[in-house]
DNA sequence: ACGTCATGCTTGGCACTGTCAAGATAGTTG
DNA sequence: CAACTATCTTGACAGTGCCAAGCATGACGT
């Protein structure tokens, strides 16, 4: 896990814990994830953490940071289609793949006690910004004769979203997904 | 708050416990809520409740049902209208609403922390059902020529689930939900 | 080579939480 | 009035986030 592992000095706990946290964050819900069993997982005493984060808030805004970066990135991985309408429809399969897959990383991303609502992080409002960019792209070609293309692609995002929410949570099967996001990109 | 307050046997703990605890969601989440608070307002011991309700989560799981019962009742109030696309709109314009205004309580539906995914309370499963039949009613309204009008429900709840969501962190405003539900109900 | 020192990690402690166990009290029934 | 049960209490335990203080370690000036 780390470079040098004498008793102190661990190298680069920073990392680490992240990693750790990561890790357990694929069984935990970022409410229950324990700072000190990332601690414990990691091999340093319980309160190592606070010298490289300044509170678990701290710890999972650097995750969510990092999880809405991987998103965006997926996002935009996702474009490279042709047809404009294959465009919009993958990305938003994406989008909910993602958050079915990491769904408490996903949670974390938006979670208000973690990023403050209307408080974003900087580097977390470059990003949503990007994806918000990447988005309303997508719309414009997708429905080039819209007049107002921000209002749909906020319905885009939000289509994704909620599909990602009651997907999660056992509501929506994977072809209940596929099949709205037809309904709403088709017509 | 209670009928007969003499000191011991409170006279109905469990419904003061549940309005204490309606009141406090108001201002912290589902997670951030103390049973030991709860008590505390309610002005009994801090084991008080667990006479009453088998946990923490067996108190959410009732105020969550006792929150959807309102939502449902409330989509069914909003079906009032005549043209089956105002239906629709109002329906989904009046679950954002819900949402913002009770975010703590809102989250607290879907919490797969509270009631399992998959695993819904008997009479939570009902109510989703009606909503889910309610809008499937509505969508069918809106869009008889529509084949798959279930697909099309389906996106409908997702669209204004995650606008919602994207509503109460502040990410879009009220004018701009208004005009994503426009987006999608208009053509 | 050696003392000095800041960095990075540790132990210890505090107030808080959810939950279990056992005791006290009050209304009910014989 | 005695026994009983429902209801609420106090007490305890393990776990949490976080603050304060102590100790090991490697770097640096001399």
């Amino acid at each position: 896990m780390s470079r040098s592992n004498s008793g102190y000095h661990h190298g680069n706990l920073a990392e680490s814990l992240e990693r750790a946290a990561m890790e357990l964050l694929e069984t935990h819900s970022a409410a229950d994830l324990s700072l000190r069993e990332v601690a414990r997982t990691a091999g340093v005493s319980h309160n190592a953490p606070y010298h490289h984060f300044s509170g678990k808030n701290d710890l999972l805004k650097t995750l969510a940071e990092r999880s809405m970066a991987e998103l965006v990135a997926s996002q935009r991985r996702s474009l490279e289609g042709v047809d404009p309408n294959e465009h919009l429809r993958s990305m938003l399969a994406d989008y909910v793949r993602f958050a079915v897959a990491r769904p408490h990383l996903f949670a974390a991303i938006y979670d208000p006690t973690i990023c403050v609502p209307g408080q974003p992080t900087p580097a977390m409002a470059v990003l949503i910004a990007e994806e918000e960019q990447l988005l309303s792209d997508t719309a414009r070609d997708a429905r080039p004769e819209l007049p107002d293309t921000r209002a749909f692609a906020a319905a885009a995002w939000g289509l994704a979203h909620g599909l990602a929410q009651l997907a999660q949570v056992g509501h929506l099967p994977q072809q209940a997904v596929d099949a709205a996001i037809d309904a709403f990109v088709v017509r």
